[in-house]
DNA sequence: GTAGTTTTATGACCTTAATTCAAAAAATGA
DNA sequence: TCATTTTTTGAATTAAGGTCATAAAACTAC
């Protein structure tokens, strides 16, 4: 009975289909005004048939924001397989993250959606959040290996949990590419302009400053982080 | 004529009038769930009379904004006003963020609503916004005091720019005290649960990071963290 | 005090967008 | 080919933000 698996497989395809119509709206109108309407008529679907394969909007957005996650964190493991130093792919992750969160920042809008959500949201037992949280999880993990092969070839200190590095440099790492966010996408933001300051300087400093707390004396990675910036840039 | 004056006075205290209630709604059921409907009643105004003191929801949401940043930035700058060397000034800083978000969830909510605007929000023309605006600059502009202080006391080291160093400790604090927000609000934030890290002594781990990057050789304080803690709690 | 004018308040109504559901169409299986 | 199950549809429902003609109140002038 081959039926109910081609069934599936149709279904799945049909999910693909409107998340595509959904991520083109989104990347031309952001993610704001995305209107469910407008994605049943880009899927060519009616809209009752986009609540038979999403349970809601919410259900949509996250379908979206598993890509995204699934993008970044794939983007992030690349980083693991080069021949590099366990505090160069500290700083590549987070080279990575601020470039991700740079030429898309539709899709890195959809994960702070996934962040905000709280349980209030009920409806939102979505699949993809479980898919989500994998996601994240293993870009996490990927900074958890990069710390632990600095530790290794001795180019970062071992004082520290390795974990709680990495929930450290994962957190300041957002806040300051939440802040290159703000700076391209939100008009009133103008903290950087006020100041005269520029995102890559600034991402340097912010390199060298971690890199002063984290690395071992004779690894202090000062310069050499502009090559680093271009290495990722694809 | 001074009939002029008190009609204003009037209007500017049914405007605090409402926004008292928008504020307890909040607190009560969350800033996701404010309800324009809810807040006419609670405040004993019908509806229209809401729309005749805020230009929208939007605008009633930032009037609460603007007192979240108020707040805070009144709390930050008390910190300069102790008899402390300025790293300790910025450590304190940094506490009293975190303290602040985690007594005060909803309030930080909505200034994260503030920073998301995007300008096609274009109906958010609020005087709120300029408010708001200058509330964290403020708070950024103390930052960048307790860093001149620390600076010319020679607990920081002059190395780097003031106000580059102020935008860095900003964007990076404000990501560990997002997280702690996620930590506290979200259910499904569980990066600390996981790995079994209490943010305490994650918030202790940032300290003596940014300690070894910017602290003078002399100046390097990695204990008498938890006093400044207890400092900041009234 | 009263009539006219301006200001303020009201709630029924409008609009938009998410969501539902009874009925129709298509697919399946005998 | 017809009965049954599955899928699709779009009109209808609902919820919430926002508007506006009308009423009430406040003010001004006589």
């Amino acid at each position: 009975m081959g039926i109910s698996e081609r069934k599936e497989r149709e279904k799945e395809q049909k999910k693909a289909l409107i998340l595509q119509s959904a991520e083109a709206l989104i990347i031309e109108k952001g993610l704001d005004n995305l209107n469910m309407d407008e994605v049943a008529e880009r899927a060519e679907v009616s809209k009752g048939s986009l609540y038979l394969y999403f349970k809601n909007k919410t259900d949509v957005v996250l379908g979206i924001c598993n890509k995204a996650t699934g993008m970044l964190s794939k983007e992030i493991s690349e980083v693991l397989t080069r021949d590099i130093s366990g505090i160069e792919m500290v700083y590549s992750i987070g080279a990575t993250f601020l470039n991700f969160v740079r030429a898309h920042p539709e899709f890195f809008r959809s994960m702070r959606f996934f962040d905000n959500l709280k349980d209030t949201d009920q409806l939102s037992e979505s699949d993809y959040i479980e898919m989500c949280q994998s996601n994240m999880n293993t870009s996490f993990t990927s900074m958890v290996r990069a710390i632990q092969v600095g530790m290794q070839d001795g180019s970062i200190q071992s004082s520290y949990d390795p974990k709680e590095l990495a929930v450290l440099l994962w957190s300041t790492s957002h806040g300051l590419v939440n802040m290159a966010y703000l700076h391209q996408n939100t008009p009133h933001f103008q903290l950087l302009e006020k100041n005269k300051i520029e995102m890559n300087s600034l991402f340097e400093a912010y390199m060298k400053l971690i890199g002063c707390g984290i690395a071992t004396d004779d690894d202090v990675v000062n310069n050499d982080l502009k090559s680093i910036f271009e290495t990722e840039k694809k």
